[in-house]
RNA sequence: GGGUAGGUUGAGCAGGUGGUGAGCUCCGCUGACUGUAGAUCAGCCGUCUUCGACUGUGGGGGUUCGAUUCCCUCCCUGCCCA
């Protein structure tokens, strides 16, 4: 099979709704995977390890994950998608029977640093466990994402942090991202995988423009864009969204956001047109103290909290909110107590699957930009909030 | 009572046998975190008018140009012997 014909696929999209407004491309649909139906614009948790730090799969339905990323380099390393196949593949595994979407480890050539060389084959990393070094290719990510048993595999690319590389090295990882896509179209076989390609292209709008096109030529099963959890500007980000999403206007397919996860980025990105998100932030800001509220957010290691009896999020129904005080929480993270980080990853995640939620009744019910004003003025999940909820403290 | 080892910034320590002790780890305070090498990292953590300055090695006294260091004395703590 050549890289420009594939099968059937083995996964449904279908756009629902389409925001009327002046400015906005939101849009709310509906996807359909081999473990099941999920509601977008969606938010997808990471659970890099097989398993979303400090949850179990009973946290995750509760907190509303629909579907779950999680990552072909590092299974792959411990504790081996071999291993994983074996035992019944990654869903089975980790006991999770919802949708499973892979990232394909192209993230790691940028976080991994100088642990890893490029060149046309593939990547070479150096373990980040015990120092081995390990050939990656696009057809071994494809592979080692066909034994885990994903729902939604995805090309490996190649990253590069735009604010810290040339044109011409933006140019050169672009264009080889192309060119393992056609390898990983090629590689992948699994007729009940969906695969999704990645766009790349930096900041440079023409680069964008080149990349999607290239990407939106081939076969895939939903279309990626990569490459802006760096240190971009929201302005920068949204300059390269509103070039890349209009390309893609009559193209039926999903469109993925790969790692933006704040509230403010969600919100923006949706309303560029983006169906689908994945991010570390939530849980990871989660566990080292910061909890995200409608009004900002609350850092629980601050001395303030010790004697607040108040719930995080008054009306909020996460397993921290319905039993336990800001008080308690605050204790639980300065004696290291471990339920510290679940609670907190419950909250962030309720809270970011429940701001989703109302973003899709917005779209669906016709209300898109105007009802998200509210939100948008309150800065949800920024620093504002510290400030405004004091004051209502000491005036209380 | 005798001997002995000690008393250093909230805690625990390092160092210092005459030439300016603010060094570490906890604790504490604050901030960061975006396709997870992250239960992590960074800054602050004696005082002040904070790119600097001042004070500080149990108390008091002595020797000295200069003492945290040497001497005397007192107080406190641990251990050993009576």
């Amino acid at each position: 099979m050549s890289a420009t014909e594939r099968g059937s696929s083995a996964i449904g999209f279908e756009v629902l709704a389409t925001a009327e407004g002046e400015g906005t491309r939101a849009r709310a649909g509906r996807l359909q995977t081999p473990h099941g139906i999920v509601e977008t614009p969606i938010f997808m948790p990471v659970g890099t390890n097989a398993t979303v730090k400090a949850l179990d799969p009973d946290d995750l339905r509760e907190v509303g994950a629909s579907i779950i990323l999680s990552n072909t380099y590092h299974l792959s390393i411990r504790p081996g998608h071999e291993r994983i196949e074996r035992l019944g593949g990654l869903h089975h595994f980790m006991s999770w029977d919802r949708p499973i979407l892979t990232d394909s480890g192209g993230f790691q050539v940028v976080s991994l640093g100088d642990l890893r060389r490029i060149d046309e084959e593939g990547v070479t990393f150096r373990s980040h466990l015990d120092g081995t070094l390990l050939d990656y290719t696009p057809e071994y990510a494809i592979a080692i994402q066909e034994a885990l048993g994903s729902d939604i595999a995805v090309c490996l690319d190649q990253p590069v942090p735009p604010s810290a590389s040339s044109r011409r090295e933006v140019a050169e990882a672009t264009a080889r991202t192309h060119r393992w896509a056609e390898r990983c179209l090629v590689a992948h076989q699994r007729p009940d995988q969906a695969l999704f390609g990645i766009i790349q292209g930096g900041l440079e709008a023409d680069l964008r423009r080149e990349s999607t096109a290239a990407i939106a030529g081939l076969p895939f099963d939903g279309i990626c864009i990569g490459g802006l959890a760096g240190d971009e500007t929201p302005q920068q980000r949204r300059a390269v969204l509103d070039v890349v999403v209009p390309l893609l206007a009559a193209d039926p397919r999903p469109r993925y956001l790969m790692g933006l996860g704040s509230p403010m980025d969600l919100l923006d990105a949706v309303d560029a047109g983006v169906d689908m998100f994945d991010s570390v932030l939530p849980a990871r800001v989660a566990r080292n103290g910061t909890l995200w509220v409608p009004d900002g957010r609350l850092n629980l290691r601050n001395a303030r909290f010790l004697d607040d009896p108040r719930p995080v999020q008054e009306g909020c129904t996460c397993r921290l909110c319905r039993s336990f005080s800001r008080a308690y929480l605050a204790h639980l993270f300065r004696a290291d107590e471990l339920l510290a980080f679940r609670l907190a990853t419950c909250h962030n995640l309720t809270f970011t699957l429940d701001f989703m939620a109302s973003i899709r009744s917005a779209i669906r019910a016709g209300t898109f930009p105007e009802s998200m004003r509210t939100l948008r003025a309150s800065r949800a999940g920024t620093n504002s909030a510290e400030s405004a909820d004091e004051g209502r403290v000491n005036s209380a």
